[in-house]
Parts: structure tokens; C-alpha cells; sequence
DNA sequence: TTGAAAGCGGTACCAA
DNA sequence: TTGGTACCGCTTTCAA
């Protein structure tokens, strides 16, 4: 009667197994476990009762073989866990996912396209429901790949006019744009920018490109720019600022990869009585939660990073389940004025 | 010569359309893409040009079926992506676990006993290489899953003597203890804890009783604390200062549930000019990122997050693979005095 | 060095 | 409402 270990070696306890328990055939207790309906209430609660005497626990990898399916997992590729900004997107994708039942397989890209395309090789082998990646550059190798696996895919971050299949995010050049054109308006003509170090096909590479067209379109000048090899956290911010005041000390105003790093300046600033923005002035990006407690608003870009994920997953979790979901989705930003330039 | 489809409906190729391609049998296609050994180089060389001509992606799911295996995947779960000290602990245990060919699968269990519980059964079905849990609280059915399942396992964050099979962390309740007493040797009389909402089981509630304790044994007064129903972030730290001065102004020292929390503490003080440590004292815990570029040091206790999230990953892994791997690893702490008490 | 056959744990499809 | 059978794509085992 309470004999838990049936018949196979390891002592797992399988379908055959519950159903034999259950004196029903296989086919029955499967239909009872996926709710599918055809059988008795009767049979039903014999092969619940089995189930849970036995501890029965589906083989989800049976499943998806046997049904030539794809698992509930879905691969999102972040460069860089370090970067807040980041994992805002993950919590707002993860989210999204587990309340539709799927789970979020991590891949971090640590910045590297060959990182990526080795990991999207290897999660597409375990056969995901579908797949975001942060970023649109990717190497050939893996765009073959993705396209070949035709697995449900969102492009995320940078605005993608023609994705390899979906896209959520924002128009990173006009963010830096218009943060140029505002900074040129306030009278700064002097320019100055520090990040971290990234290839070409990057979004801040995008911001700082369209920062720099608006100081040229503006008639000022970019006359420092400085891209670090680290992440763009408060230290980075703190020491960048010191770097670049000290190679270019005209510059009047510093534009950051984003919030924290500009957070890291004022605070460099604080310690050398430099004042904001009577002497400098600076600006970040992507409102995080550090500049909540400043004692003056940060002139910053408003980015809804939560939403990115969200929508990234609900447009993957539609197309998921054979919905119709939106090509490219742009969730915008919103120029912070604030009182640091 | 060209025809990429060959007979399955969704021209998926498999390894006996490989084999077949190659003029070789399943098996020995097989031998070939495992690098087993026993076939010749001839052989060798005409499968892999068909692999590579074909586009041929293994599917693991059938690799795991038939070898009644596991995957390579860990279930990681952490309580929250919003709180720093996670983000950090992951990033240890992902970049660890991707050196070694294994994927974390993630889990937020937004510090819910319940929703864990559901998610380790949800991940056991998939067959994980291995777990690893934060906290070591557990629901009943939690814990008899994860015996049943007989999967390696690692409890990080609060250290256990007794762990369901392997632990990394520290002992929360001596931190909070050793801040106690830190701060008692200070000349403080009257305490303040502020901290976020949390079950009992909770780390930062050790840390809480072990500064009461400490406080207690060393003649002084807890005579205020706040659990906010927050993420231990740096508004909370902002507003839940206010709150704690405002229900008691006699409070002269706060410890906080994170560096964080401190730091927007700091700034509400700024905002208030109320002097540090002069009018009040502030310790944080976790030495975090932006505690590197305040204007003076914070009192805190600095813990290797990325150690814990490296340890726990290198354990599991060992144990994966067969080995000897340690039960109970203590990764310490160590208390930063500062300049904020 | 190679191949044929069985089987992993489910589900689809049919028949009863 | 139920059960039998074939089969998903690969590996294990054994024979050649």
C-alpha cells in the first residue's frame, strides 16, 4: 500500500506507473493530467489520488519531445546584469512571463556578439517558446540561426524599423538629439560626453551620436568624449568626470551614458567644489532610482525601462500563441529639463 | 545537391537526415557530433560537412529524453531584481555557470514562500543539472519536492548548519550583531532600524535581531523600528528616515536594511540639514556601488555578493559532475566603520 | 569501425 | 469513456 518505489531503477515514479496504480491505461491518466476532459469524475479522482499519493511529477522534456512541441522557456539575452538599467527590463520581462507560465532563461552577453551567438545556439537547441534579445547587432552566424529556427524573437532596446521579427524599445539617437538641442539652448556651447566602452552597433554609441549631431546642427562643439572600459555605474561616472575635466577643463557641459554615471559627477563635483551648473553642467539618462533622492532633479531622459519588458513579453507571449503582435513597438521617452545644467 | 529539405514536415534536419546525407548510419553520426570516439577521421569529416551543410542543430530535449539525463540548466531563484544585492549574487552565479556549459533558468519569487514553491516544482519538471535557492525558508511541499527530486542544491544568502543539502552565505544574525555592538562602543544609547517588509525567516530580519541583541545585552534602546512595504531601494531609505524622525526625533543612530536605503537616508538629512554623524548617526549593510562615491565613508558591512553567487555556482557545479563538493560555506563579512557614525 | 534494435515518457490517432 | 499502438530524436546496448 504505501510501497513508493514501483518498478523503475531510480525510483522516479512515471505515468505508466500512475496509471497502473490507478488500474487505468496510460492514455487515461494522461488525459486526466492535462484536464483534456473524456473521461469519468470517477477515474478522474483515482488518478488524482495516485498522482498525489505517489508524488507523481510530469516529465515536462517527455512532453515536448514526444509532442514535437516547444519547451515554456523563453531566452533573453542582456549584455550586463551590473548595469541597472538592465535589470529593470529583466523584472519587467520576468514578470510578464511567469504570469503566462513560461520561465526566463539568462544569457549574458557581457557587450560580445560571439557571447551571443554561442548562447543562442545553445538555448535554441533546448527548443525555447521564444526568445529576446537586447540589442539589434548580431552576427551573421546568429541572425541565420534565429531566422532558420523561426522561433517567435524580439528585438529589444534600440528601435529596429525592420526587425528580424519583432522590436520594443526607443529611438536611442533622438533621445541623445534632443538632449543636444536642449543643452544647446540652455548656452552651452562647449560639449562634453563620458560612457564605457561598447562596439559601434551600440544604443548609447546611438545616443552619443545623436547628441553629437545636435551640437553640430546647433553650431557648438563636442569637444571631449570619453568612453571608458567598465560599466557605466557611479564610480565610472565619478572618475570618468575627473578624466575628462582634467584633458579638457572648457568643457561646460557633460552629457552621461545615464543616471548613474552622472550621479558619480555630481558627487566628483561636490569634492572639488565644482558648482552645478554654475560651473558645470550635467546631464544622464534614463531616470533611475538613485536620482529620486538628489537634492535638485537631474536633467536626464525619462526611459519607462519596466515597460520595455513588459511589452517585449506580452508581444512574444502573443506571438507565442499564434496571435497577431505588433512589428515594432516604440514605448517614447520624455526629456527630464531638470536643475543640473 | 541543394535540397535543404529533406523529409520531416517543418524541414527540421535531424541527425538521421545527417546520417543519411553522409552515407552513415544514426549511430554513427551520433559517435561523430558527441566526439565519442570509435570512427575514423574519413568518416569524421564527411559528417561534419553534412552538419555543417545542413544547418544541423541537435536537439537536446531528445538528448536529455533518451539518456534519461538532465539538462543544463540551474534554476536560480532570487527574491527580487529590484534589490542590488541580488542582481550582484546572480551575476556571481551566471557567469560562473556559463563557463561550465550550464543556462540559468530564473526565478523571482518576489519574497513569496508560495510563489517558490510553484516555481521549483514548475523548474524540477524540466530536469535541472541543479538548483540554487536564496533564503532557506521553504514551504513544506517546497522541501519535500526538492528531496524527492533529488537534485544538487544550494541554499545561498543566509547560512544553515543543517542545509537541505548544500549552503553558501553568511550569518546575517552576527552582522546585525556586530553593528550593534560597533555602534553601542560609539556611545549611542537610543537606536532606530529602518528595512523593508519581510517574513520572519527573512536575512535582513536576522540581521535585525541581531542588532537588537546586540543593543539589548549592551544596555541600549531599539526604540524605533520601521519595516516599509517597499524594495529596500534608495526612496524608501529617503522617506522611511523621515517616517522614523518623525514618530521619534530621539533616535540617534539608524542602521538600514542596505547600503542603499543608508544612502537615501543620507541624502534626506542633506535635504533637512540635519548634520551626519553630528545630529544622527547612519549605517548601512552590503556596501554597495554608490557608497564608493560618497563624500565620506559610510559605516557599513561589506559582503562579497558576487563571492556568494561564484561559490554557490562552483559547489553545485562539483556536485553536478560528481564530486566532492563543501555542505556549508561561509563567505563572512566584515564591518567598514566609517565616517557616517 | 560500424550498424540494428530497443527504449526513454509522454501524446496523437485510431478503434472499441 | 477508455485503451492500444505508433512514434517523437536521440542514446544505449549488443552484434557484426
Amino acid at each position: 500500500m504505501t510501497d513508493l518505489k514501483i518498478s523503475s531503477k531510480n525510483n522516479k515514479i512515471n505515468l505508466s506507473e500512475v496509471a497502473k496504480a490507478a488500474g487505468v491505461s496510460k492514455m487515461t491518466a494522461s488525459r486526466v493530467l492535462r484536464e483534456e476532459g473524456g473521461y469519468s469524475e470517477k477515474t478522474r479522482v483515482k488518478v488524482m489520488a495516485e498522482v498525489e499519493r505517489l508524488g507523481y511529477l510530469p516529465n515536462r522534456i517527455a512532453t515536448v519531445f514526444a509532442g514535437d512541441k516547444n519547451t515554456t522557456f523563453v531566452g533573453v539575452s542582456i549584455p550586463d546584469l551590473g548595469n541597472e538599467v538592465f535589470t529593470h527590463v529583466l523584472e519587467g520581462i520576468d514578470r510578464k512571463l511567469v504570469s503566462f507560465n513560461h520561465q526566463t532563461v539568462l544569457g549574458m552577453t557581457q557587450h560580445a556578439l560571439a557571447e551571443e551567438e554561442t548562447w543562442i545556439e545553445t538555448v535554441l537547441s533546448w527548443k525555447p517558446a521564444g526568445l529576446i534579445l537586447t540589442g539589434r547587432a548580431h552576427t551573421p552566424k546568429a541572425v541565420q540561426l534565429l531566422q532558420s529556427a523561426n522561433v517567435p524573437l524580439v528585438e529589444i532596446w534600440d528601435l529596429n524599423s525592420s526587425p528580424i521579427d519583432m522590436c520594443v524599445g526607443l529611438n536611442h539617437f533622438d533621445s541623445g538629439y534632443d538632449m543636444g538641442r536642449f543643452l544647446l539652448s540652455k548656452g552651452y556651447t562647449r560639449f562634453g560626453y563620458v560612457g564605457t566602452s561598447h562596439d559601434a552597433a551600440n544604443a548609447a554609441t546611438s545616443r552619443l551620436n545623436g547628441y553629437a549631431k545636435a551640437i553640430e546642427d546647433g553650431g557648438g562643439k563636442l569637444s571631449k568624449q570619453l568612453c571608458l572600459n567598465d560599466i557605466p555605474g557611479f564610480y565610472p561616472g565619478f572618475y570618468g568626470t575627473e578624466q575628462l575635466l582634467s584633458s579638457d577643463p572648457d568643457v561646460e557641459v557633460i552629457f552621461f551614458q545615464n543616471d548613474n554615471m552622472a550621479v558619480g559627477a555630481v558627487h566628483f563635483c561636490q569634492a572639488q567644489h565644482i558648482s552645478i551648473p554654475g560651473d558645470i553642467g550635467i546631464a544622464g539618462w534614463g531616470e533611475l532610482p538613485i536620482a529620486s533622492v538628489l537634492p535638485y532633479r537631474l536633467t536626464t531622459v525619462q526611459v519607462n525601462h519596466l515597460r520595455i519588458g513588459q511589452l517585449a513579453a506580452e508581444n512574444l507571449l502573443l506571438k507565442i500563441s499564434g496571435d497577431q503582435a505588433t512589428p515594432v513597438s516604440d514605448v517614447g521617452f520624455r526629456l527630464v529639463t531638470g536643475e543640473t545644467v
